[in-house]
DNA sequence: CTTTCTTTGTGTCAAATTAACACAAACAAA
DNA sequence: TTTGTTTGTGTTAATTTGACACAAAGAAAG
C-alpha cells in the first residue's frame, strides 16, 4: 500500500453530455447550479466518483437521481485534467456522453424542473467550469461516428419512418442528405447485415415504418453523406 | 470545499503505451516490474498522477525518468476504471500512447537496461494488471488513426524515402498496400494541402527523399487503403 | 561502358461508388 | 377526379478505386 500513501489524489468526477431528439431539434440536458461555485449557472450534470463504484454506476445514479432515467446509450467521451477547470481544487473529469429518446423520459416532471433543461445545441448559454469545451467535444464526437455506426437510432422511438431518420442525420451533421440517396443507403446496409448479400438492382421493398434490426444496431455500417 | 471531504478519491494514474517502428516492426516498450504485485512481469510503464500536474506533464515524467526521452507525439485513449485492475485497491488508469523514432532515443543504454525492452507487437508477452487491453486498444486506434490523420510520420526520422512510409503503413495495418497507388495517394494529399488545388493528370513530381510539409502533419487526410 | 537488376513514379482502364435527378406509387385534400 | 405531398426506385454521368503495364534512374556485374 506504499504506492498509495505517498500521492494525494485528485478528485474524480463524471460530466455528462445529454442528447436528446425532439422536434426536428437536438438538444443537451443542462443543470441550473444551486450552489457555488457557479451558482445559478447552467453545467452539465456530473458527481463525484465513489471508491467502490465504476464509471458506468455513476453514469447511471447521475441520470437516475438528477434526470430521473437510466438505461441509455452511454459512451466515454474524453477525461479533462486542467488543473485549474474547478476552482475549488484540483478535479479531473472523465466525460461521457449519453443518447436519449426525451419522449421515455419526463425529464420536467419531477422536483427540479427548473433546474433541468434541454437546450438546443444550436443555443447552448454560457456554461460553468470547462463544460462549454466538453459539450463541443461531445457534439463532434456524436457527429463522426453517426457516420460510421448506427447511433442514431437511439435518439428516436423504437419504430421510427425513414424520413425521421433522414431528418435526424441532416440536424446532427448540419447537412442538406439527398432523401432518396441516404434511404437507400441505410437500406442497402440493413439489407447487408440482414443477410449477408450486397442487395443488386432493384428490390420492391417500401417499408412505410419500420424498426431496425438489432444486428444492424450492433454492426458497423459507412454512410458517406452526399 | 465540503464536497471534497465527502468524498475518498481513488489513485490516478497515467499508463503510457509508446510505440516505436524500427527495421520494418512496430514494437510497444515494455517495463519489466521489480515490486509487487506482478514482480517480475512486464507491464507499461506508468506513474501515479501528483496534485498540480497535468496529463501531459505526468507523461513527460515518465518518459523521462523511465525511459529517458521526451518530446514525442502523445494522445490521450482511454480511461480504465475497472474496480478490480489493481490488486492494491482503486486505480483509475488515464491511458495515453506516444509515437516515437527509436533511433532518437538509446532506450537500452539506461542504468535499467535490463528492465526496459522494446516488444514487436505481434510478441507481446503476458502483461500485468489490464495492460493487455490497454495495448489492444491503442494499437486499434493507431490503425484508425493512421488511416485519416498523417500520425505515422512521427515514427519516422525528418526525412524519409515513399518506400519507408509505404512499409510503414503496411506493417501497422498488417495489409498489403499497392505501392504505386500508395504513393500517388500520399503525393496527391500532400500537393492539395501546399497548394489547394487538386493535382490533376501527370505532374512529373520525383521526389527520391523527401519531407513532409509541416502543413500536412496538421491536416486530416483521408487514405482509403486498396 | 554495356547489360541487367532494383527501385520508384506515371499512365491507363475497368469496376465500383457517388451524386443528382426523373419518375412512380400511395395517400390525403379539395 | 384533380391536385398536392410523401416516399421509394431507376438511371446515368462523374468520380474514385484497384490492378497492373510501363518508364526513368541508379546500382551491380561482366
Amino acid at each position: 500500500m506504499k504506492a498509495f500513501s505517498a500521492y494525494k489524489n485528485p478528485a474524480l468526477a463524471v460530466d455528462l453530455v445529454v442528447f436528446g431528439y425532439h422536434e426536428k431539434t437536438l438538444s443537451v440536458l443542462l443543470l441550473n447550479r444551486n450552489e457555488e461555485p457557479f451558482k445559478d449557472r447552467w453545467t452539465l450534470p456530473g458527481a463525484f466518483l465513489q471508491m467502490e463504484e465504476s464509471f458506468q454506476q455513476l453514469c447511471s445514479r447521475i441520470l437516475q437521481t438528477k434526470l430521473g432515467m437510466d438505461n441509455v446509450y452511454l459512451e466515454q467521451l474524453y477525461t479533462f485534467d486542467a488543473p485549474d477547470r474547478d476552482p475549488r481544487g484540483r478535479v479531473i473529469a472523465v466525460a461521457h456522453y449519453a443518447l436519449i429518446n426525451p419522449k421515455k423520459f419526463a425529464v420536467a416532471a419531477g422536483k427540479m424542473a427548473n433546474d433541468v433543461q434541454w437546450f438546443p445545441v444550436k443555443k447552448i448559454p454560457a456554461l460553468g467550469f470547462d463544460h462549454k469545451e466538453i459539450f463541443t467535444k461531445a457534439l463532434q464526437r456524436l457527429q463522426s461516428k453517426i457516420q460510421y455506426f448506427p447511433v442514431g437510432f437511439q435518439l428516436l422511438d423504437e419504430m421510427f419512418t425513414m424520413s425521421e431518420l433522414h431528418e435526424l442525420y441532416e440536424c446532427i451533421l448540419g447537412v442538406e442528405i439527398d432523401r432518396r440517396n441516404f434511404s437507400r443507403k441505410i437500406l442497402d446496409a440493413e439489407y447487408v447485415i440482414n443477410t449477408g448479400i450486397k442487395r443488386e438492382g432493384s428490390q420492391n421493398r417500401r417499408p412505410e415504418l419500420f424498426k431496425f434490426n438489432k444486428k444492424l444496431k450492433q454492426n458497423n455500417f459507412q454512410l458517406n453523406i452526399s
